[in-house]
DNA sequence: GCCAACGTTGGC
DNA sequence: GCCAACGTTGGC
């Protein structure tokens, strides 16, 4: 299973409005770049990603769940490169980790999220994963 | 193919 | 609201 992170304004799409999706899930529309699109299309059913609000908040505020593989992105012109998964909520993070906590540590010097900070959708390394999951009381 | 101009993202 | 980073566009 792989890890991954992927941010939204929660002012265009929050975690509660993927909440209320609840298992049909929505799909991961509006990426335009292609670097995002690439780990997009790299994404298989059941991997992990967590849910980042950037803007407003900056944090990490919950799980999501792979729950169906690439395909054309419907909001896009046809014939477009563009892609979506489908991804649904799985649980909210109790403390949700802020960009300061990942700032903070040391161990997570090296994560996406500050390497390449206007990358939306990114990958994350089992470790990393499992250190932000235990920063965010899971 | 280079590079300046410009638009967008996202942190502060 | 500002600005740095970075991707894209368009002139040459």
């Amino acid at each position: 299973m792989a890890y991954w992170l992927m941010k939204s304004e929660p002012d265009a799409w929050s975690w509660d409005q993927q909440v209320a999706k609840g298992a049909k899930g929505e799909a991961w529309n509006g990426v335009r770049n292609h670097t995002a699109k690439l780990n997009l299309m790299k994404m298989k059913k059941g991997d992990r990603a967590f849910f980042y609000h950037s803007n407003i908040g900056k944090e990490i505020v919950g799980v999501l769940e792979i729950i169906r593989e690439h395909f054309p992105d419907p909001t896009a012109d046809a014939g477009s490169p563009w892609v979506v998964v489908q991804v649904k909520a799985l649980e909210p993070v109790p403390k949700p980790v802020t960009l300061a906590a990942i700032k903070a540590e040391p161990k997570l010097k090296d994560i996406a999220l500050l390497k390449y900070s206007r990358l939306s959708v990114q990958p994350v390394t089992p470790d990393e994963w499992k250190l932000l999951c235990k920063m965010g009381g899971m």
